[in-house]
RNA sequence: GGCGCUGUAGCAAAGUGGUAAUGCAGUGGACUGCAACUCCGCCAUCGUCGGUUCGAUUCCGACCAGCGCCUCCA
């Protein structure tokens, strides 16, 4: 059983095999936390998550880290613009960006390391980088463009491996005007100077604040070694963010690869835009979960595969709502069972096979429709191996009952009413008085309940 | 200009050199007092044009149409 995981470095898939299978080491890039994360934000999270869930599989000791950026100037710029202390700040989004991650039933990953709380390990990087000749401190005419530590680029001979650049044949500055003190247009920031009322830490090059791109390469090196087994995140982080994290890890490790793979997820856009603050169009993760359950939106991600782009709308959700729950209707007919992964299972081939959720996903309805099909003990066989692909895709762990009936923000009838009301139509079905029967369901259904008979007795779930 | 991606049924989405999984929606039927649920069935020739091949949606080429990155970005 081998895992086989396309590799953007390589551009290609590729058999999976990890350094140390006794410590399997894997990295994906987290949130900036000045805002509420949007649905792009969480297709990361929840691909890597099953990936995860995949390798846990495979290997007894998976470390997987997931980083929290909370300096950074997006987040120092939302400060000045609410007056409020960047660390207030970032703890409401960082829990809130937890929150999400819960509803969408992620795991916790073993390491959530925090940018602030790697500042010595950040500059012990940046020293080493000095020492070896691939970075430089300006030393500019201009005070405020003192203090900066910059990477040089052309240190580094085979800097653009990632995303294939080859930066002279870039049109540099074309967008964006070129620092002066840049002694080369491609040359990045490692360490910035922050000035009295910008958060700051000591440096042998001053008071100043970590770069972007720094902050990953010392928290994995400091976590998970200077070499780890995949790298992920999304895929407009190839360049500069990935590419960057390269060149600093790899030439403040003497050379050592920073990541065997690298993986990236593909966009979401929305009614076939891109997400942006020009067209006003993000959705956020928060807002969704007020009208979707989480699960909807996990179902949603894996229902294409992560490398393809996906294109969200009101009626991909509500689609995806119907079909779990017609799953959550077939669990809520049985008795709860014990899950059981098949590894011979044509799901989890698919999942081993770069990750293809969407062939997963289907072989859930073979299971569904074959448990419906079967009797017995060979009913309770299907539906074990049912809820043990369903838990590693991280889809149906509630309880069917509450996902049913549990109350939404719309509801018109408490599930008090619902009950009494039920109770009334029974009574009318006993007395064979048909139309009262019908009247009452009518009653319910305008009410936003669907009705369910069975031998056993009247179910109801809100549509 | 550089690097790269996509085009499969109303919507969504896999996949393969030998005539296309799956879900939603639609539709015919069974079940049901009527429904709902469930079950059985129906519903596409894979952007266009060429080439390679016994045979291509799948390989190659051209074209058309979308799109991403090259600046912060999942």
């Amino acid at each position: 059983m081998e895992l086989k995981l396309y590799n953007s470095l390589t551009r290609q898939k590729q058999v999976f095999e990890p350094m140390d299978p006794q410590r399997v080491t894997m990295y994906a890039c987290g949130p900036t936390v000045y805002n509420y994360v949007h649905i792009g934000n969480a297709r990361p999270a929840v691909v890597f998550d099953t990936l995860y869930r995949v390798l846990k599989c495979l290997y007894s000791n998976v470390v997987y880290a997931r980083n929290i950026t909370d300096i950074d100037d997006k987040i120092i710029n939302k400060s000045n613009e609410l007056s409020q202390d960047i660390n207030v700040i970032t703890k409401k989004y960082s829990e809130a960006y937890f929150e999400d991650m819960q509803a969408l039933n992620t795991l916790t990953p073993d390491k959530i390391p925090y940018a602030t709380q790697h500042i010595p390990e950040m500059i012990d990087m940046v020293q080493a980088l000095i020492d070896r000749g691939h970075a430089y401190e300006t030393d500019s005419e201009n005070l405020s463009d003192r203090g900066h530590v910059l990477f040089s680029v052309p240190s580094m001979p085979n800097y653009g491996q990632l995303s294939k650049r080859n930066l002279d044949e870039q049109e540099a500055g074309a967008r964006v005007e070129v620092a002066g003190y840049k002694q080369y247009a491609g040359d990045f920031v490692l360490w910035k100077p922050s000035t009295d009322n910008e958060p700051g830490w000591d440096s042998p090059w001053g008071r100043g604040r970590p770069g972007w791109h720094l902050e990953c390469s010392a928290m994995i090196k400091k976590h998970l070694g200077e070499t780890i087994d995949i790298h992920a995140g999304g895929q407009d982080l190839i360049f500069p963010h990935h590419e960057n994290e390269i060149a600093q890890s790899c030439c403040a490790n003497d050379g050592k690869a920073l990541a065997n793979f690298w993986m990236h997820n593909g966009f979401i856009n929305i009614n076939g835009e891109k997400m942006s603050k020009s067209l006003g169009n993000f959705r956020l993760v928060n807002d969704l979960l007020q009208q979707y359950p989480g699960e909807v939106l996990r179902y949603v991600i894996l229902s294409s595969h992560y490398r393809s782009e996906q294109n969200f709308s009101k009626e991909l959700l509500d689609s995806a709502w119907r079909t779990l729950d017609s799953l959550y209707g077939l669990i809520r007919g049985l008795e709860p069972v014990e899950a059981v992964l098949e590894p011979s299972g044509a799901a989890f081939k698919a999942l081993l096979d770069d990750l293809n959720t969407p062939v997963a996903i289907s072989e859930l309805y073979r299971l569904a429709k074959a448990v419906n099909q079967a009797k017995g003990d060979e009913q309770q066989d299907i539906m074990r191996e049912l809820a043990g692909l369903a838990d590693i895709l991280g889809l149906l762990q509630q309880d069917p009952e509450q996902w049913f009936t549990q109350a939404r923000a719309d509801d018109q009838l408490t599930a008090e009413q619902v009950e009494v009301l039920i109770q009334a139509r029974q009574q009318a079905k006993q007395e064979k008085d048909f139309a009262k029967a019908d009247q009452v369901r009518q009653q319910l259904l305008d009410g936003g309940v669907i009705l369910e008979d069975s031998r056993e007795g009247t179910k109801w779930r809100r549509s």
